[in-house]
DNA sequence: TTTCGTTATGTTTTTATTTATATAACGCAA
DNA sequence: TTGCGTTATATAAATAAAAACATAACGAAA
């Protein structure tokens, strides 16, 4: 068996031209923001300022063709956001590239020998 | 086939505890100086501070049981940095996996579906 | 014993990033 | 039509990270 102390970790993200788009934080944003409807609150739960989920928000919908979250202000609570079709085909996808990953990251931190 | 503007991509590295010790940088420090014999000319060939370079590898030294390298100051040409041989298989190991990594991110992008 | 170029280390300065603050726009509901 | 809570946006303040700078230690060679 190889050293226990030593662990294999990874991550995988999506870029467009050099850019990168969606990964493992802004995934867990957009769960956030479907679950609550609320951009605000979502930042509120990942400890991050409103103007930053703001921004990953506006840089998603730029970079996909289609947006993946429609927000609107005014209104029934002062305003809301929901996760589009596609946001919610773009969040299943990388769930599935995520757990690719830990798979192989597992059957390699197995052959690890250090 | 997927649409051909979002590529995937990802990185790997060791930890130990939390603590990252080993991934693309720090491999890639270990091999120019392994090439260089020299810290300091690693460092400037990567466009880091000697500082910057010289913490890398501490704290390298530190996170593996055995050092990666050896260095040694004064002497002939002001003193030299040397890989050792747990280092070049620390080197090695890394890109195993790396070319693995590849590989993986290669097979996925074809199943990538946005 | 002086010079040299590097390792080793701490300190200071600068830059970049993050956070906080402020304010306008908005539309529903009271 | 006023208040409310959110989105949207800009600007300022605070933190963190990086780079620059300075300097000591070292030993071979001149």
């Amino acid at each position: 068996m190889s050293n226990p102390i030593f662990k294999l970790n990874g991550r995988v993200w999506i870029e467009t031209g050099d850019e990168k788009v969606l990964g493992h934080g802004r995934v867990e944003l957009l769960e956030r923001i479907q679950a609550s409807g609320s951009i605000r609150q979502a930042a509120l739960q990942m400890k991050m300022s409103y103007k930053q989920a703001w921004d990953l928000v506006n840089h998603m919908n730029d970079g996909f063709g289609t947006p993946v979250v429609i927000s609107q202000r005014g209104g029934k609570g002062g305003g809301k956001a929901i996760v589009t079709e596609h946001g919610l085909e773009v969040i299943k996808q990388f769930h599935l590239l995520h757990q690719k990953l830990q798979e192989f990251l597992k059957d390699n931190t197995e052959l690890l020998k250090l």
